[in-house]
DNA sequence: ACGTCGAATTTAACCAAGTCAAGTTTTTGT
DNA sequence: ACAAAAACTTGACTTGGTTAAATTCGACGT
């Protein structure tokens, strides 16, 4: 069946048993409060091998995470003949935020918030968010490239688009962790996903009152 | 004349110290390099004083830049009267390739780029400032928002044009590093950032081929 | 000029992240 | 069954960053 060893398959225990333990410490105590001791010691591994599975303290959160880290590229990749990239990203943004997938930000599930509470309210945890949005936009890039699109445009829209999905989660997730209700709070968001998408389509001088485009 | 004391004087003196002593070491034998006991040794500061001064090793090297961390949005409060937002921080763009200011990567002095290379080189750096750019993005949403612009599109145009402005200048970086000469590059660089403001004014539809903004 | 208050500094010890080298166990291929 | 290779452990080490207590030193009123 799987053409894999017990040798992988090992590996792909103890990755997992450290993720686990270090996620499970992570919601009980908090980031800070929790040493990459104690989870190597719950994992029952030593440090070095934790840290031969994950480079940093902050990859063993962020892993659980990483599984988005290319999905634009995907969606732009597998969009159906004749739809644009923009609209299948924009479609796919609404489909998200039907789902509730907790990448929109617009999920109550306690663990989901108490994740995203110490992603942004941890500073390297929040710059190392950034690091991987910024692989995740380099991909999108390399898709749009594919698609035809000159590399420069590909990379400036790659950009604005991944930047503006970010900020429309980190909008979702602020609303909810004041105690928003996602179900209450869909119309508004899918409002704002489609104002965003309307922006990045139709560009910002309708409403920054730019009159025209100068050249000099 | 100046209503500082001794005291303020021999805490801007230290501070300035506790810098140069980084950049210098930094810049001599690399960031990863130097400790910051070597540092604090250096400026002959103990090391206490020094994370008094500068919260994070990162922030020693940062701090040279952070001038320009709120650039864009004075910018766009300081614009005169009748210009829009966005033609105004274009031009500012072009000023700046104009002055070749390092801001823009498009400089080849010897001490910019062994920064810049580190800057780019170095994760923790990188990550770092992308934190500075966040923040510089919120000041530019202020800005745009006290423009008159509604909240939700400030932002979304703050980040929009924040990560563009980051792009270019990387963009060129990368140039320059290759061994190109920024008077050689500089009418593309110019064209690069009209290209881009375009992009940001009339939007992505038409360079993406969308065909028009649906709505579900 | 004197003395005191408070801010800046130092000392010294400490914690946690991450690395390294050397040796040990365990899986794999023959 | 055996040898090679890969994963793992141990233990010690470096470095970024923090804390508490003791100390120096400029500011300021008398």
């Amino acid at each position: 069946m799987t053409d894999e060893g017990l040798r992988e398959r090992k590996k792909r225990r103890t990755r997992q048993a450290i993720s686990d333990a270090a996620m499970a410490l992570f919601l009980q105590r908090g980031f800070r409060q929790v040493s990459v001791a104690d989870i190597a010691a719950a994992a029952e591994v030593s440090k070095p091998t934790l840290f031969n599975y994950f480079p940093t303290k902050e990859d063993l959160l962020l892993d659980r995470i990483a599984d988005h880290r290319e999905e634009s590229a995907r969606v732009v990749r597998g969009r159906p003949a004749g739809v644009d990239p923009l609209t299948a990203l924009h479609q796919h943004s609404r489909e998200l935020l039907a789902d509730r997938d907790p990448i929109t930000g617009l999920n109550d599930n306690p663990d989901t918030v108490a994740l995203r509470e110490m992603l942004y309210g941890t500073p390297s945890l929040a710059a190392h968010l950034t690091r991987y949005a910024a692989r995740s936009g380099e991909a999108l890039a390399e898709a749009l490239a594919d698609a035809g699109i000159d590399p420069l445009t590909s990379r400036l829209a790659a950009v604005q688009i991944t930047t503006v999905q970010m900020t429309l989660a980190e909008d979702n997730w602020r609303r909810v962790a004041d105690g928003g209700n996602p179900d209450e709070l869909y119309d508004g968001a899918v409002a704002a996903v489609d104002h965003a998408y309307a922006l990045l389509s139709a560009g910002l001088a309708v409403h920054l009152g730019r009159s025209e485009v100068d050249g000099q």
